[in-house]
DNA sequence: ACCCTTAGGTCTGGTGAATGAACCTTCGTC
DNA sequence: GACGAAGGTTCATTCACCAGACCTAAGGGT
């Protein structure tokens, strides 16, 4: 959100996370990470975002700590976008606002559903595995799957098409799954 | 977050809900109402938000049925802005986000905390509280107190002075108080 | 009658950020 | 030596945000 210029006002936690994660993209780069996207190309193809934004979004939520850069070739240097441990615990807050846009802002309901992998079990509101019980599973031990009362469509690039059948999060997607 | 002009692209509910509650100011809208803000000119006074925007802002929460006004004197008639039901169900994804906020965000901790009204137990990680056991605590059965680790200062509105005490969250707050 | 205050806005002009398209660089391959 | 992939940078345009001034409708004081 980077609220304008000088935000130092609100002596809130809430504002400063949204200084770091509450821009636009930001959330949903986020998101894509713990699907397995890792490549600025595959970022690029699945989001639809303008080049300069999402160099400029990666950048920030490096600097940030929520992501950071891991060389996956030399010659020439590439590198991917993996989750940092605090990025990690971004889980949390990402699934439940997820969890809440699925029940209050999608008229036909989610179109991704998220199970314990250990047991199967759908995760609750919580995002706690109600078989297994315990406190919320963690993200390594979740897998996604489409909702198949959602006719899915038309999205053509290769997250997408990866997406189609349920994925670990977490496990590298697309052009870093080679 | 609003992202842009067309964003029926992102078959995602994150994307949904960001566009209801993702947009600069919007969830800092939504905090400051948990607090109990109810009336304009307190959320005016708390954010410092230009008039125009917190203006949009309420209309568009309200049309996305997160708030709804309510009338509290006719001749002339003025309305605060309550939280919906659905507005209620953010308090989940806010408290986390909040929390992590304060965990990876804020450098000397968070200014706020957050209680269990029944027990005076701080809430968990998830919003739940540890002593009463249960899932997380609905948002009428926290109350917050500044954190005494924090010199609080410097900020000068109604709402800020009211929360130097502790304040059940939902309660009316400020102008509304009275 | 006149002016001031409160509450909740709208209007306007300037600025910064987002957008989409084109271009650049480094390498490997045909 | 042309071509393509990967990961950017640069550019002009559009759009949203910002601060501040102004507006309306009612009540209170003198």
């Amino acid at each position: 959100m980077a609220l304008g210029t000088d935000y130092e006002l609100q002596e809130c936690a809430l504002a400063r996370a949204l200084e770091v994660v509450g821009e636009r993209w930001s959330l949903l780069i986020v998101r894509d990470a713990f699907y397995g996207v890792q490549r600025f190309n595959d970022f690029l193809a699945h989001l639809g975002i303008p080049r300069a934004v999402l160099t400029a979004r990666l950048n920030a939520l490096v600097a940030a700590g929520v992501l950071r850069k891991e060389p996956y070739q030399q010659a020439p240097l590439r590198h991917g976008y993996l989750l940092t441990d605090a990025g990690l615990e971004l889980w949390g807050p990402l699934y439940q606002l997820s969890r809440w846009g699925g029940r209050h802002a999608t008229p036909d309901g989610p179109h991704h559903l998220f199970a314990h992998v250990a047991c199967g079990t759908d995760l609750d509101f919580v995002g706690a595995c109600h078989t297994c019980g315990g406190g919320p599973v963690p993200p390594a031990e979740v897998v996604m799957r489409p909702n198949p009362a959602r006719a899915d469509g038309h999205r053509d690039d290769p997250v997408s098409r990866a997406l189609v059948r349920p994925h670990p999060l977490l496990e590298p997607i697309a052009s870093a799954a080679a």
